[in-house]
DNA sequence: CCCTGATTCGC
DNA sequence: GCGAATCAGG
């Protein structure tokens, strides 16, 4: 992918906003965020002065083990960035047009009987590739999010949610039920 | 293990 | 200039 000047402006903009680099970069597409990192260091934009991250305190990062075998695990760390990239790039224009910003409280969703996960109520931006993507509420309105509980192996919903998007036939009576 | 940013250096 | 690999830390 190119750093086109859009792409720049964009990345500034986020970064500003205090966006970790993941995110930016998942907001991005095509990038990592080792990439967003970098770009942001070539940019001279500030760092993050005392926020999460470490304090240049490193002295030997960066540094290879001099005669490291390079030894590329290109699979496994691509995983990551790659795959959340997809989810995020369509729901971001949404978020965006919604102007969802983080307004979201504790808001308690009756259920009926049924057991139901309780919801994490994570927002577009907070989903990874273990989170269940399922969506809550209405797009439209701002108490919309995911639900967020832990989906296993690389199931894109946790366990309850599975069953509601992979229904079996002989399931559909008690979804119905279920559904809220 | 999940994540964060920071750094170096081969490309 | 780019970004993977790595470090250091929460």
């Amino acid at each position: 992918m190119n750093w086109t000047d859009e792409r720049v402006e964009k990345l500034k903009r986020l970064w500003s906003e205090g966006l970790s680099a993941s995110q930016i970069a998942a907001q991005l597409g095509g990038v990592s965020r080792n990439a967003v990192i970098g770009k942001v260091h070539r940019l001279n934009l500030p760092g993050r002065a005392k926020a999460g991250g470490t304090v240049a305190t490193s002295r030997n990062a960066g540094k290879r083990p001099a005669a490291a075998p390079r030894a590329p695990n290109y699979a496994a760390r691509a995983t990551t960035t790659r795959t959340v990239t997809h989810a995020a790039v369509g729901a971001t224009a949404l978020k965006e047009e919604i102007g969802v910003d983080a307004v979201q409280e504790m808001q308690f969703v009756p259920k009926s009987n049924v057991v139901v996960p309780i919801s994490r109520q994570l927002a577009l931006t907070d989903l990874t590739e273990r989170t269940c993507k399922w969506p809550v509420g209405d797009p439209l309105k701002d108490d919309f999010h995911f639900c967020g509980c832990e989906s296993p192996d690389a199931s894109p919903y946790c366990t309850y949610h599975a069953r509601l998007a992979y229904q079996p036939a002989h399931d559909r009576r008690r979804a119905a039920a279920m559904r809220a």
